[in-house]
RNA sequence: AGCGGGGUAGAGCAGUCUGGAGUGCUCGCGGGGCCCAUAACCCCGAGGUCGUGUGGUUCAAAUCCCACCCCCGCUACCA
């Protein structure tokens, strides 16, 4: 039996409720996913809420409920948001399950027995109101912000992972695992300059959380189980194919979890796909900015795929911006690109019928001539490679004599189509659903201009081919249009479906 | 501070590796066209000293080299 494309996403925490961010995260992986299963391939696909933090045991004391009660209701606010956003999930984990808790002292006992986990003395900063070590980068002039009291530089004993001696193999390992280029060498540079420490896994003196496996007065650090989530909710795939993250916590994805799976005799995972963040107004969403975007609201208002694609047209690398003007705009295009030309394609082939052309055409040189010749311009994408690609040219549109050139411009649609479908095949394959989702949109675009600029509501015979040209070419790029707006592509793929085709409905409203 | 990314029309971006008239895309703005369609769709136009040095190399620089300015990211227990 052959193991399903793997792909998972962060867990979430859930002391607050899901942000436009955590949507975002979800949505690619979703896409990831949908790409995969469109090639063919069986997919596993596993999502969650990370519930044993000391955050989440502060934030249900603050609000005076039972821990377990507070994640439980607050995890399932993220399942509904993957309901509502048509993230198709095949197993959402909760790490205050048994078999994981079980599973994370499992693994946390194995790395101890390797010996790659010792007993020292942890030294820090502790703040007594958080009952919890800070950092420096915590403190607002020395002061705990929350208490507004000095941590005492305190030291106790704690259990060390021995992350230190795992260094070169990280080294060798990231090169090919880290996607992007950028995120990959900020590790790169990071290990390379600065010495790599070993890793506090254990903590002291807290009621919440999983209890360590070798000593009972510690728990777990977080982080350790946390990560191990993608073990416990594996189901016989392991490893990893995918895992999507964003850029805050790449260090603990590309150094401290494939160390844990060294030691630990696991085999390691094959990509690390790391998204940017989506921005406010060019400033971070947070709740102190009172900017915090509730993405349920988002779909409740605008619909499923309205929200999925605005958040998919966000580049996947790079930070980029979002609100609601945003997703109005992004919906508005949905609407005036892609609804218009479902309705008025779908109405004239109501009205006219359609007719399968019996001409087949390949580009042989003569024809390629003549595309270049008039109408066509070839467009470089990558010099280097020898790739290239066909548009309309610029300014002319495509005011094509009849006659002779007829068989081409009957062929032009689905030559364009070909064109653009290797492009879409390439960008998903890199990761690249932003680009992807634009060359879809290309091709919508080149579609609306076509039937203007033929006036296929004119009625010929010709017309009633080149209709027929134009919804194989729909029914061609709709599988792709599933990866990102499934809801739509399933009501395009229905009206569609025979050649007895009626007028649809609006597909999107406008704003 | 160190390392990395970026500064191109009102906004957001391609283009830079491999130099060839500021080429292009999306939105916004102005004008026109079409009438199949959701005031949609199509075409044309205005708008740029390509961060600065009126710096170097070159017949030729957004692109290569140098200096400087500005923005952003990462810098480990923040899950």
């Amino acid at each position: 039996m052959t193991k399903n494309f793997y792909v998972t996403t962060a867990i979430d925490y859930v002391n607050a409720r899901p942000h436009i961010g955590h949507a975002f995260e979800k949505v690619l992986a979703d896409a990831l996913v949908r790409w995969h299963k469109a090639k063919g391939e069986k997919t596993w696909f596993l999502t969650g809420t990370d519930e044993n933090a000391q955050k989440n045991a502060r934030a249900a004391k603050e609000q005076g409920i039972p821990v377990k009660k507070f994640v439980d209701s607050n995890s399932k606010i993220f399942v509904e948001l993957c309901k509502k956003l048509n993230v198709d999930y095949d197993r959402f984990i909760k790490t205050t399950e048994k078999e994981h808790k079980l599973n994370s002292q499992k693994i946390f006992k194995e790395i101890y027995d390797n010996g790659d986990i010792y007993k020292g003395e942890y030294e820090g900063l502790y703040c007594v109101g958080c009952e919890a070590f800070k950092t420096e980068k915590d403190l607002i002039d020395g002061k705990c912000p929350e208490h507004d009291i000095k941590p005492e530089w305190i030291s106790e004993e704690a259990y060390f992972f021995k992350l230190s001696k795992y260094k070169d193999k990280l080294l060798k390992f990231i090169d090919s695992y880290i996607i992007p280029e950028q995120r990959k060498n900020e590790i790169v540079s990071r290990l390379k300059n600065e010495p790599l420490k070993d890793l506090c896994v254990s903590r002291t003196n807290l009621d919440w959380g999983i209890d360590s496996p070798i000593d009972k007065n510690f728990k777990i650090y977080v982080w350790f189980d946390a990560l191990i989530n993608y073990i416990s909710g594996a189901e016989g795939n392991w490893p990893v194919d995918v895992h999507v993250i964003g850029k805050g916590i790449n260090w603990f994805h590309s150094v401290i979890w494939p160390s844990i799976l060294i030691s630990a005799d696991y085999d390691l995972p094959k990509k690390l796909l790391v998204h940017g963040y989506l921005n406010f107004q060019g400033k971070k969403i947070s709740k102190s900015l009172g900017n915090v975007i509730d993405p349920i609201e988002l779909v409740n208002k605008y619909g499923s795929d309205s929200v999925r694609y605005s958040l998919l047209r966000c580049s996947v690398f790079d930070d980029s911006d979002f609100s609601e003007e945003l997703l109005k705009k992004r919906n508005n295009e949905l609407a005036d690109k892609l609804g218009n030309l479902i309705l008025r394609i779908s109405a004239l082939a109501e009205k006219y019928g359609i007719t399968k052309p019996v001409i087949t055409l390949t580009l042989d040189d003569e024809r390629k001539r003549l595309l270049r010749g008039s109408k066509l311009k070839i467009e470089v994408l990558d010099k280097k490679k020898n790739e290239y690609i066909l548009r309309p040219k610029e300014g002319e549109g495509l005011k094509i004599e009849f006659g002779e050139v007829f068989p081409l411009i009957l062929s032009y649609p689905s030559q364009f189509l070909e064109a653009t479908i290797s492009l879409i095949e390439k960008y998903l394959d890199n990761y690249e659903f932003d680009k992807a989702l634009d060359e879809i949109f290309k091709f919508i675009d080149f579609c609306n201009g076509y039937t203007q600029e033929i006036r296929v509501w004119e009625h010929t015979e010709a017309d009633r081919k080149i209709l027929y040209q134009l919804i194989e070419s729909i029914r061609k790029i709709n599988p792709y249009l599933g990866i990102f707006i499934p809801e739509t592509a399933k009501k395009i793929e229905r009206i569609f479906k025979t050649d007895k085709i009626k007028k649809s409905e609006v597909l999107f409203k406008k704003i």
